[in-house]
DNA sequence: ACTCATGATTTCCA
DNA sequence: TGGAAATCATGAGT
């Protein structure tokens, strides 16, 4: 994890301020300079601030002002002992020098010459201690960046070349380190963000895939309930239509079928009180008349309780599935 | 203002 | 420790 953060903090200083070389030239750089003058006129590195509640950045704010003090006064510090040095080793080199003079001829050249020299090798301490104030402060800058920031999408390059990749391994969208590592690289986001995507792109894709499935499965389910609505629609039309045209006469003639199931679908065929001279329905085997219901069940002929069942699959377009022996009907509770 | 997309964080597990 | 899953918080479109 730590090893992580430095890679991407190198990188991150490799790329935006070019900071590795600025190590290795001799010379005192403007960029550090530049860099150095949050010494003395810090700007916050988040522009929100301006635009937003302030008390939402001031601990923030003072948390970057106090680290960039921090590293200000520690510089101070050290070029002052620095300066101190400089001066004890130039006195120091003038008394080698004179010492040196017992035994040959020391001019003004071996003078300026040594004094050269310690003044370059501090310089060039000087040089460094500063190259390093200013990696600090932009370690803390970045430090504080990332705390304040608020999340942001990604461009449009990043998730083409995330999604890509995605796509192009679905079967197994797992990156290496490497993989990560240069996906990192080419999207210019951190490897930790990367982890963060293809995280949350295989469990969103997988549920995404699971919704389809589930959205696919209710659509059936719904196309079958509208047949069978459909059905039971055509079913009472075919019904209603019979019934009115039956004629009382042609419903003394009628089958019998079991009487709760005629209470379910029709009316038993009462006699009627107030017209006496009307025809009254009859009792057939025994039975009070009723009208048939509609022909979901098989023949069976006479299904030795005197009782016959018709058949009219093709009427209501229903397939038949099996034909029950009789035996096995004579037990069906058919109406439960 | 609402709603969904999306990046980040947290929690749990092998 | 890496990944799955749940959850949080913000971005962005309406």
């Amino acid at each position: 994890m730590l090893h992580e953060v430095l890679l991407e903090r190198k990188d991150i200083i490799r790329s935006r301020m070019s900071l590795v070389s600025l190590y290795e030239t001799e010379e005192p750089s403007s960029e550090i300079e530049e860099i150095l003058a949050q010494f003395e006129n810090p700007t916050f590195p988040i522009e929100e601030v301006n635009t937003e509640k302030e008390e939402e950045w001031q601990p923030l704010e003072r948390k970057y002002l106090d680290g960039v003090n921090q590293i200000k006064e520690n510089v101070q510090e050290k070029t002052a002992q620095l300066d101190k040095d400089l001066e004890s080793s130039l006195a120091h080199s003038d008394e080698i020098l004179k010492s040196h003079r017992d035994f040959r001829p020391i001019d003004d050249r071996d003078y300026s010459n040594i004094k050269l020299a310690i003044s370059k090798h501090f310089d060039q301490a000087k040089t460094n201690l500063r190259a390093d104030a200013a990696t600090k402060i932009l370690m803390l800058r970045r430090d504080i960046e990332q705390q304040g920031r608020k999340r942001r999408n990604f461009d449009k390059n990043t998730t083409d070349t995330l999604q890509n990749w995605f796509h192009d391994h679905r079967t197994n969208p797992y990156p290496s380190d490497q993989e990560k590592a240069d996906l990192a690289k080419q999207c210019n986001i951190k490897i930790s963000q990367v982890n963060n995507w293809f995280g949350n792109q295989r469990i969103r894709s997988k549920h995404q895939a699971l919704r389809i499935e589930e959205e696919e499965r209710n659509r059936l389910a719904a196309l079958a309930a509208e047949e069978a609505e459909a059905m039971q629609t055509a079913i009472a039309e075919a019904t209603a239509a019979a019934s009115s045209s039956l004629t009382a006469a042609s419903l003394i003639n009628l089958p019998l079928m079991n009487p709760s199931m005629q209470a379910m679908v029709l009316p038993t065929v009462q006699p009627n009180l107030v017209q006496p001279n009307l025809v009254q329905p009859t009792l057939i085997n025994g039975a009070p008349g009723f009208l048939q219901q509609p022909h979901y069940f098989p023949t069976l002929g006479d299904n030795t309780n005197g009782q016959h069942f018709y058949t009219d699959f093709e009427t209501f377009g229903l397939v038949q599935h099996q034909q029950p022996d009789a035996e096995q009907f004579n037990t069906i509770n058919y109406l439960g």
